[in-house]
This record gives structure tokens, sequence and C-alpha cells, in this order.
RNA sequence: GGCCCAGUAGCUCAGUUGGUUAGAGUGCCGGCCUGUCACGCCGGAGGUCGAGGGUUCGAGUCCCUUCUGGGUCGCCA
């Protein structure tokens, strides 16, 4: 059993003793990281969130009070919470550890005290590579190293320099509710049913778009959040269905003021957070150039290897894969895996089997071998001269593998942006700093053939490119909005778009995307009155935090930056939640759960 | 929901074509050690080889089913 601190005071953080110290009497508190046990010696190496320090009690000269410290220091265990007061004293020189912060100095231990004992930890907290069930299961021991104590200081200063930036250019904080109305569009809502409207169901939000936007028809002009938002969808490595969001929204303003305010805001972070200067404005591509490009959205511009269209240079070949998909309408396109001519097969089969998973129908490929050579899997179709001209528009030297796909021109895109990653990754391209990019104008609506219906894009809020209205009756799929993605090293930071601000486009958006008047008036009718009472043109940004500090912290999931992740099938291994409640509990929510059988 | 990968000691892993009593490192427990710092040395405990079924004289190893975890596609306005 622990005891109390009956008054004890800690003096000083472990990793903050050093030189300057000697000759001071401290108290430390933290976690016993390691007990080294010699014969009249015990060193005992403390831990708290600042590092490390190590504590000696010593046999030597025999007093009573040394012979009690000594008695407790030998019976202590690694984790037991400790109280160490002592003297910090300089080690001998041939004593110091220089690989320690605290190394030239120790805690000659007057008085030990044992706050709290510990069980066995499942792991160390030292060892290294401990299986992610296992870290998520004891989370709390897993967050003692030291590793993840930085990253949560790097998450805290992050939140303050948001804070500190977008409130010194006159942003308000302003809290927006938890419990909301469920939204037709978009992905799955969490709902929280209503104890007083038995049958009734909040739902959590996605994000806080129409709160922030009724702030701005309130007149609060620029408003953000760090937001939590809630998506019921599965996870990923970069999704967790809980998150936090740098939601943000300004009044008379467009795209130009929004997007300097990010980058700004973007500059605040990395300065203040890693010392790194970034460039103040960031580049920006279209959409479509992106897809063109790279065949994603969210391309690493790090790294070249853009996609080519060869469809001209193959149109009319007697190679039915490639006639095939350029008679309905698709494309040949390629990519060129610079260095990748001796990729082996079994890697090259990796990379057709990774197209087929985006549909493909498969790839084809040459390789200029360094001989300079020209080989392909489809040489029975294209002689030597075609295929050298075909490598010709990729700018191909040899040592080079060029992958291509046709198909229709999504599918084309899919798979060889995935390509384009996974050839770059075998490559070993060293993927070091930070390219922020902007990607505008997504289209506005897309086409779900299932439904045989245009959804919006993103929402219906966000405002069409005006030159483009026309197209809406005609042409909606060609349609663009004015939106733009915020892109960091090809991972999606966040989006955001300028908004409908008059009336009756929101109308005609509601009346094209097949709401009735009576729908539109049911799923957003707080929002539509709202829009008639004086709305201020608008627009703004939701930045995924989370990801923003995984890519800082260099880390490959967002399960290394949130403190209490949830896994794959959206469970806490900590908590287990979700967890069933007692009967009287549902009843009284007038909730009946049908057996997962019928489910 | 589909596909791929993994599951052996508390933890991280090895385990050959199916063949004796399933190993290593680390942690844990005990002993020794007066300057360790990944302390060292000696000893010890610790296993439903994820679970169930099958093939076989014999299964950690092969087959089927299933569970758990990871990745990914669908999904993610």
């Amino acid at each position: 059993m622990g005891e109390s601190l009956r008054g004890l005071k800690r003096t000083h953080y472990c990793g903050e003793i050093n030189a300057a110290h000697i000759g001071q009497t401290v108290t430390v508190m933290g976690w016993v990281n390691k007990r080294r046990d010699l014969s009249g010696f015990v060193f005992i190496v403390v831990r708290d969130r600042t590092g490390i320090v190590q504590a000696v009690a010593s046999e030597s000269n025999g007093a009573a009070r040394d012979a009690e410290v000594y008695r407790v220091a030998k019976a202590v265990r690694g984790e037991f919470v400790v109280a160490a007061t002592g003297e910090v004293v300089a080690r001998t020189p041939e004593n110091v550890n220089k690989n320690m912060p605290t190394g030239e100095i120790e805690i000659d231990i007057r008085e030990l005290r044992v706050l709290s004992e510990a069980e066995v930890p499942p792991f160390q907290v030292a060892d290294e590579g401990v299986a992610l069930d296992m870290r998520l299961k004891y989370r709390y021991i897993d967050l003692r190293r030291p590793e993840m104590q930085r990253v949560f200081e790097l998450r805290h200063k992050t939140a303050q320099s948001v804070r500190g930036f977008l409130s010194e250019n006159g942003f308000l904080e302003i809290e927006t509710p938890l419990l909301i109305n469920s939204s037709p569009e978009g992905a799955r809502d969490y709902l929280v049913p209503s104890r007083t409207h038995p049958g009734s169901f909040y739902a959590l939000p996605q994000s806080p778009q129409q709160m922030k936007q009724i702030l701005m028809v309130a007149g609060f002009d620029k408003y953000f959040q760090l937001a939590r938002c809630f998506r019921d969808e599965d996870l990923r490595a970069d999704r967790q269905p809980e998150f936090t969001q740098i939601d943000v929204e300004m009044s008379f303003a467009d795209e130009e003021d929004i997007m300097a305010a990010a980058e700004g805001l973007m500059g605040r972070v990395f300065k203040e957070c890693m010392g790194l200067d970034i460039a103040a404005n960031f580049p920006r591509m279209t959409w479509h150039e992106a897809m063109e490009r790279f065949g994603t959205d969210k391309p690493d511009t790090r790294f070249g290897m853009e996609l080519c269209d060869i469809s001209e240079t193959v149109r009319g070949c007697d190679f039915q894969v490639f006639a095939g998909a350029l008679e309905s309408g698709g494309s040949v396109r390629g990519v060129c895996a610079e260095g990748c001519a001796a990729m082996p097969r079994k890697k090259i089969d990796e990379l057709v089997e990774l197209a087929r998973t985006h549909k493909a129908k498969g790839l084809a490929w040459i390789t200029l071998p360094e001989d300079g050579s020209i080989k392909s899997t489809i040489s029975k179709f294209f002689d030597d001269e075609k295929l050298r001209e075909i490598a010709a528009k990729f700018n191909a030297k040899p040592g080079d593998l060029i992958l291509l796909c046709a198909d229709e021109n999504k599918i084309v895109f899919d798979a060889l942006g995935a390509v384009r990653g996974a050839a770059a990754k075998w490559r070993g391209i060293a993927l070091d700093g930070f390219d922020f990019l902007w990607v505008t104008k997504f289209p506005l609506l897309e086409y779900s053939p299932e439904d045989e219906r245009f959804y919006a894009t993103t929402h219906p809020f966000t405002s069409p490119v005006e030159e483009d209205l026309p197209l809406l009756e005609t042409d909606p799929g060609a349609v663009r909005s004015r939106s733009y993605d915020l892109v960091l090293n090809g991972y999606e930071l966040g989006s955001g778009s300028v908004r409908i601000h008059q009336n009756e486009l929101q109308n005609r958006m509601f009346k094209f995307l097949g709401f009735t008047a009576e729908s539109a008036a049911e799923n957003f009718g707080y929002f539509l009155e709202a829009l008639q009472y004086g709305v201020p043109p608008h627009c703004g940004i939701g930045l995924g935090l989370d990801r923003i500090i995984m890519i800082m912290a260099g880390a490959d999931s967002l399960r290394e930056v949130i403190a209490f992740p949830k896994v794959k099938d959206a469970s806490c291994p900590m908590t287990h939640a979700p967890n069933d409640v007692p009967a009287e509990q549902l009843a009284e929510l007038g909730i009946a759960v049908a057996a997962p059988d019928n489910l």
C-alpha cells in the first residue's frame, strides 16, 4: 500500500535537474523507470513527464535513516510511484552518463516514500515494438513512453498555436452543440436517443457545418473551434470515427481570404511547433489538373512520376484492351516508375494486384533496361519503334519502368494514382519535408449510378463556380464548385468552400438535388430559415487537427496521436466501448434491441 | 461486406519435408555482487502453440471452420 503525500511538495521535475542544482535538496516524484540493485547500493531511475533522473540509496554510512531508505529502495519495483528527497550531487567523471540529459548528477536519497505500489506491468515502458492491441488495452502504460509524452506535448503546442494565431487574427472561439439534428447526406451519423422524446434521436455532428454558417448569419464575422467530429464509417489508419477538426468560418470573404488565413495558420504552427519556416503561399492546382497529373485529388507532390495520357499515341492499335477502352470513352494512361526497370516480377505483380483492387483489369508495362534495350508485355501489338515513341511521351530513360492502364478515366486515375505511390515506395524515394498544396474547384456534383441521380460532392451549401451554372441543366457533372482542399504530403488535411449565401441559388441547388420544399424544410428547415434574415457572403474550412499532428510527428497512423483511439471495428480496447446497457436504461428510452441474429 | 497479412511463455520472436520432453531474448521471482546506468554472474518459475473440427501411427507445422488484431477496397456530404 502506498503512503500519502502528507505535505511533501515536489520541488523539481526529473528532467530539469542538472549540474546547476548541485548541493540543493530536491524532491522529485514519479514512476520507477528502473531499479538496479547492487550490493550496498540501489540505483533508482525516476521518470516523470519531463524525463528521468537517477537517485541512489546506499548502505554505506550506517545511519538509521540511511538504513530505512536502503530498505525501502530494495523493495521498490518497476512502475511504483515514489517521492524521493535528497541532495543533488555531482557524479565522478567516470560515472557520468553521457546518454542521459541528467547524467551529470544524481540524487543522494535522504527520504524515499512509496506513494503507490504497482503490479508487474504487462509490458515494459521501455519496450519497443509492442503489439498495437496490447498498447491500446493498457494505454495508460503505453502513454508513459517518452515518445508518446512528446506527441501529446506537440499536440498541446499545436492547439495553442492555432488558438494564438486565430485569436490574433480576429477569430472568435465559439462552441457549438454536440447534440444536433441528423442530416440526410454524407457519412452515417452517430445517433443519441432522446429520453424526453422517446423514438427521437439526436445526431453527433460530422462537422459543425450548419452551426458555423449560422454563426456567420449571427454576425460573429470570424469564428473558429477545435471541434470534435463524428462519423460512423469504417476506420483506416488515417480515419477515426471521432476526430478533431480546426473549424474556421469567415464572413465578407472569399477563397483568397480563407486560403491566406489557412496558410498563415499552418505557417505559425510549423514555426512554433516544429521550428520550421514553410512557404508563405502554397502551390495550387485544380482538381482536374491533380487528377490528370497524379491520378488523385490529394497528390503527394514530394516526388514526380506524373501520369501521362497516351491515348492519342495508341489510338487505332490492334491491342483490344487499349482499343476497347478508347472506344468506350476511356483513356490509356501510364506512369513512369523512375529507376524501377529492375523491379522483380513478383513486385510488379503486386502493383498489378494493387491496380486490380482499384478495379483496373490489369496493367501493361514497358521496361527500359540499363543496356538500352526495350521490353514489353505488349510487344506483340507494338513494335520497338512504337514502344520507344510511347516511352518518349514519358521522357523515360534507361532504367525506368512504364506501367500502363486502360479503362474509363476514373478507374485509370485511381489505379495509376495508387501504383505511382507504391512504385515510389519500392524505389525508396526519400520523402522528406512538408509539401503543402491547394486542390481547388472540385466537381460540385457526383453521379450515383445506383440511385441514378446526382449528389452534392461535399454538402449542398457549396457555391458553384458562377460561369459553370448554365451547365447545371445540361451537364451537371461538369459544374465546378468554389471549393479547396488543403493537401500535405498526400494526405487531405482539410477542405472548405465558399458557401451559397443567396436564397434563390440555394433553392435552385435543392431543387436540382431532388429536395422538395417540404423535404428541404424537414432536413434543413432552421438553416434555410436563417438564410432568409440577411446572410453575409462567407466561406470556411475544416482542417484535421489529428492528421496535422500525425504528419508533424512522423507517425503513420492517427492512433499514435490520439490519447484513447478506437480500433478497426470502432471499439475501444481499453474501455470496451461500446457496451450493452441495462434493459431499464433502454426501456426509459423506449428502445427495443433486436437479437443480433435478426439484425 | 470482399481481399491480403499476422496470432507460439507476461512481452518481442525463432521453430527445417509432419517425428523425442516446444526454444531464445527480455521481463518476473530468489541468491551473489560497494558505482551501476541495456549492470553482471548463478538458479528458478512461467506454454490450452488464438479456439473448434479433420487428415495421420504421430500436427505448433497440412486441410476446413471460427475468433482476434492489422492493412486495404467498398464506405468516408
